[in-house]
DNA sequence: CGATCTTTGTTGACGAGGAAACAAAATCGC
DNA sequence: GCGATTTTGTTTCCTCGTCAACAAAGATCG
């Protein structure tokens, strides 16, 4: 296997690994909360006017599935809609105080695993940062340039 | 956001692009096979006498999901079943000549994102490939001894 | 050897998310 | 302004994967 294949497989093994694991605790520390739902309320925390449309879009997922976790969510009282009268067709949702208890909760968590991982970490440089990071930038832009055509080919095959 | 967070943001979204896309791309070429029916045809082509158990660490899914998609993949005529005379528990599964031939169809399209993605990995130095390299290694052991410290905290909670 | 525990694989009920069909509101084109 | 199209959100049906319970075959230990 050459070296190209060993970073995506390495990485794609590594965020595996990381989804496993973090899940787990997840379930422990907010035990009654799905990750989506934690998602879900981790962006519109930190997103005024976020709806049904924009978290779809974040999270790759389909309007139909964040429709349905944003109404378990108003119905654990962790979110709440609003909309405003010069647009009746958006809907709109932030975070109740409850919803910004869980919020908190999970930002803490998120300070564990950091805290946890921190050995691994300390030992990167800041080269090695900026180097990763260009990396990073450069294959999410290169991709997100063939989403956009994969979308145009998409649309021109809508009847097959 | 500090650089830490960069990374491993950049890394998630990185990876949720390209799933995605891939996924999209994968099930045009492989019209009527799962995206994880796949991923075992390719596991069990490459080892020999795989089975349930393996594939199901391999892959972090649980032998309930695999044993599914093992029926599956049989009904389809994709991979076969055999057995030792000396162990009559486990069942182990080997690629058919038309799962030869989806594992064919698989590399090709793994050669043709290969080529796609080209041109942001040219600009990878031997140095950058090292150096992520080495930071996925030192991360991947570090979680794995934190799975492994998990799975005690696990079997000592069976009843909670 | 025989009883108990572990490992391996399967099944059924269930929940999460996607696809498609839909309603309602907004926007476009004239 | 008015019809056609697009956007936004919801609901229904379906598939995938998990969990729990289970059966059958090893492994362990007296």
């Amino acid at each position: 296997m050459n070296k190209e294949d060993q970073v995506i497989e390495g990485f794609r093994e590594l965020y595996n690994k990381l989804a496993w694991l973090n899940k787990s605790k997840m379930e422990i520390a907010l035990k009654g909360h799905k990750p989506s739902e934690v998602h879900c309320i981790e962006y519109i925390g930190k997103h005024a006017d976020a709806n049904v449309t924009k978290l779809a879009e974040r999270f790759y997922m389909t309007r139909s599935a964040i429709s349905k976790i944003a109404k378990k969510l108003m119905e654990k009282g962790l979110i709440e809609s609003y909309q405003r009268p010069e647009n009746k067709k958006e809907i709109y949702f932030k975070l109740t105080e409850q919803g910004e208890a869980v919020s908190r909760i999970h930002e803490e968590l998120h300070n564990a695993f950091r805290e946890r991982d921190k050995a691994v970490f300390e030992q990167v440089t800041e080269a090695q940062y900026d180097s990763m990071l260009r990396f990073v930038e450069r294959y999410s832009s290169h991709l997100e340039a063939e989403i956009k055509k994969h979308g145009v080919e998409r649309s021109a095959e809508t009847d097959d």
